[in-house]
This record gives structure tokens, C-alpha cells and sequence, in this order.
DNA sequence: AAATTATTGTATCATTGCGGTACAATGATA
DNA sequence: TATCATTGTACCGCAATGATACAATAATTT
């Protein structure tokens, strides 16, 4: 009857938890799930088994979620405070799911939880609740209501992360599509960094970078100059 | 008689491991243990309690190795390799130490540790074996003998992140005495980052940050002329 | 006490990177 | 053919950094 996860498939008192980041409408997304019949709304997360390392488990979570393998993604913390789940709510949230939780269960011990964030290609990723969840869907990362536990601390972490690291590992291309404009790339830029770049030298930089290919042109069919596509070509 | 630790009192399965760093003679360097009748070395690390944040813990294990309160720390990466313990060795380690370990015992489970790095002033610590081990000393990050499990892979990728945050959390400073001169300050950038820096350059920028703050000379009895010394002043 | 020596503090010049502007090129429409 | 919006690139200027030059100084040597 219930489906509740046990202590014996997972590691005890560890979780993984993921900040999935997608592009699209010139808006940074991420992935929320809505615990069943709840406003309460949560980061992808799951546990690790004793036969995976802890990559494969966060890979099989963002799998679960997304439908994608192969994903491009980077822990950036670890969340381990004392006090960082109120088992009170988690115990409500179970409960308003059909499933019943005594004080003794697996869920109900500390949790010390990793952080990932994942950079997934928009058009790609099907969205797929869990078995505690309604829905999984995409929320703009400037409009993310609170969250439960220490989720929001996590979210604000990764997307620090995220723009520390956007030059230096040149991740931002793991959240295009394979072929793209100057302009999208420019676009995904300004909306991860939060503010206006010049057009003029932000081509002049990725260009001088050496990793984009130029391909055709991409014919819009509007009354102006057509821009070349690109391909990111990781060098 | 055994004094071995016993999971009733720390979370399962978690461990934290530090990489304490330390700067003297123009060497840096780091605090290693070598388990008791052996040669396996060790980077100092411990367990959590139920009652201890992640840095609480780090700071405990911390202030028993090195006598010192108030570390500079942070954690740096989680290393939770299916494999990366080999629970023979383990189990060896604890033996020659005068400790039988069963199959079934809190130790011989897989663990998932935390790395901190912390960074010390050299001449305040006072190096203390913990109960497995026979010596804890101070290695020259250059000449690392190979260490136990994953430790020599948690070591470099340390490195690399001091490394990566020298300028950008001016962190360099938690490793030198209050005041020193720009000279020490020079030879300790140039042994992080293991490359010579222009001496007149590296004044001007560490001038620009407006963090230091400059006392009286140093008269060190040498025919030529007396250096300041500086204080850090965080702002 | 004047010359010497090693080191330190600072000024100066050259190069590079980047913010900002100007302008030519272009694909469609009027 | 003229117009328009957008794109690709060249150019100017400033700030940061690399590199060299030189004056200042604490002791020693003459």
C-alpha cells in the first residue's frame, strides 16, 4: 500500500537534492515540485543507494525528474545544520500524501543533504512529479515563492554558484540548445548575471574565447541583417 | 579498554576530514596522522555529533588537533565514492592500533565525508594525535607521501581550491602571525600559487585593497634598509 | 665620514583587457 | 531605390597589470 521509501534500499541520514536550472523566454527557470494536496513547494531530491556514488545518484534523480541522462551538473554544498528540517512539516507533508509516519521512521532522523545544481537544455527535459509530489514544473528564478526547509537558502546558493562559475567553466552552454544566435547566448548571460551586457563586447569576448563555431546564417525572414548561428565546440 | 567510537553517539555514515594548512620556512604545509604501528597517513578527521552543526563539528575535530578555537574554515568538496573506503585497511589500521573491529561494526559502513580546509597561524598550533594515531605533524605540501582511502585526492583538490579563492576571499592572511612584513606576505602567495610574482607589482596590488594597515619598521640588524611590517584590518 | 652593498618603496612606461562609440554590411520592406 | 532594424567589426580611451628604472635606507667597509 504505501510506497514510502525505507531505510534498507537507502544510505540513512543522507539525501541529494537538486537545483535543476532551465532557459527559455529569455527567463531563468528551475524545476519545483509540489508536495500532494500542499502549497508546499520543494527542490527534486532523493537519496543514494549503497550501490551508487553519489554522481550516479544524483544523475538517476535528475533522470527521474527530467527524463534526460547524461546531465551536466556539479555539487556545490552541503546542508547539514542541525535544526534545517522541521519534521513536524515533514510529517505533515507525508501525511496529506496518504502516508503515515511514526516517530521512529527512516524520514524522521537528521538529514544531512548535498547539494547539486544540474544545467539542462529547456526544450529537452520533460517534467515529471515524484511519488510525493502533484506537480513538477518550471518556476522563473525571479518569482520563487518561499520554500520548505532550508530550500531557498539552497536555491540562492546554487544560482551564486552558478554566476561565479558561468566564465570560469563556461557552463552556460549546457543551457542552449546545440545550435544557437549571438544574441541567445547574450540573453542567457544577462539573465544569469541580472544585468545588461554591451552587444558589442560581449561578441568580441566569446569570439575571442576560440570554443564557438560559426555555422550559416539564420534567415528570420525580419527586415534586418541575418545573425550567424553558433555551435559551442568546448574548444 | 576499547576506546573506539561507537555510532550511539555520532550520525552514521558521515564522517568529516580536514585539510589544515600551515605556513612556515617558506613552506606550506599540512597536518597529517599516522595511524598507531603503521604507516598510514592520514588527514585529521572525525564524526558528528546529533548535537553539532556541519562547522561546529569541523571545529571541534579542529581544536583537537591543533589546540586553537576560532579556525578559518570551509568546506570544499564531499567525497562519497562507493569505493573509497577500503574497509581492510580500516580494519588493519584499527587492529594495530589494539582495536578488533567486527563485519557489523559502525566503522566497517560506507562512509560519505566532508572536506574542510582550514588555515592556521603555524606558531599558535600545537599538534595533537588523536587516540589511533602515534604522531601528528607538520608535512611540507610538496613532499605528501601517498595517504590512506581517498585522502591524497581530498589534499590537491584542497589545494586547488585555496588556490582558486587566494585573491577573491584574501584568505592567504589566516596563515601568517598578526604582523608581518610584505616580504613574508609575498613568499607566502608565491608557495601557494607555486609560481614567482613581481615584487613591485605584488606591493602596489596588496596596497590598492586597502587591507592593510602599516606599522613600524622592522629593524632586522641586516645592512640595508628596514621593511614596514603590516597588519591585516579585513576592510 | 664617505663609499659600498643589499634590500625596500615608489615612479614610470608598455601592454592588455574591457567599456563605450561609430560605422559599414545586410536582409527585408516600402 | 530608399528606408529600416539588426548585426559584425573597427576604433578610442581608461584601468589593470607586466616590466623596468631609480631613489631611499640600514648596516658594513674603507
Amino acid at each position: 500500500m504505501s510506497t514510502l521509501i525505507s531505510s534498507v534500499d537507502y544510505l540513512p541520514g543522507i539525501s541529494i537534492d537538486c537545483v535543476i536550472f532551465g532557459f527559455h523566454d529569455n527567463q531563468l527557470k528551475i524545476l519545483l515540485l509540489n508536495f500532494k494536496s500542499t502549497d508546499w513547494l520543494a527542490v527534486p531530491g532523493g537519496f543514494i543507494k549503497e550501490s551508487e556514488n553519489l554522481e550516479e545518484a544524483a544523475q538517476r534523480i535528475l533522470e527521474e525528474r527530467t527524463g534526460l541522462t547524461n546531465i551536466y551538473l556539479e555539487q556545490f554544498h552541503v546542508f547539514g545544520d542541525r535544526n534545517r528540517r522541521d519534521n513536524e512539516v515533514m510529517k505533515s507533508a507525508m501525511a496529506a500524501g496518504g502516508n503515515i509516519i511514526g516517530p521512529d521512521h527512516f524520514l524522521m532522523r537528521r538529514f544531512i543533504s548535498i547539494g547539486f545544481y544540474a544545467l539542462i537544455d529547456f526544450t529537452k527535459a520533460t517534467p515529471t512529479p515524484d511519488i510525493h509530489s502533484d506537480t513538477c514544473e518550471w518556476y522563473d528564478i525571479k518569482e520563487i515563492p518561499t520554500l520548505i526547509y532550508d530550500h531557498s537558502l539552497m536555491v540562492s546558493k546554487a544560482l551564486e554558484t552558478l554566476r561565479f562559475f558561468l566564465d570560469e567553466k563556461l557552463i552556460g552552454f549546457n543551457l542552449l540548445p546545440e545550435v544557437f544566435t549571438m544574441n541567445d547566448l547574450q540573453n542567457l548571460y544577462e539573465t544569469i548575471l541580472d544585468k545588461k551586457l554591451l552587444r558589442t563586447n560581449f561578441q568580441r569576448k566569446m569570439l575571442s574565447l576560440g570554443i564557438l563555431e560559426r555555422l550559416d546564417k539564420k534567415m528570420t525572414g525580419a527586415a534586418n541583417k541575418a545573425p550567424y548561428l553558433y555551435r559551442f565546440t568546448g574548444k
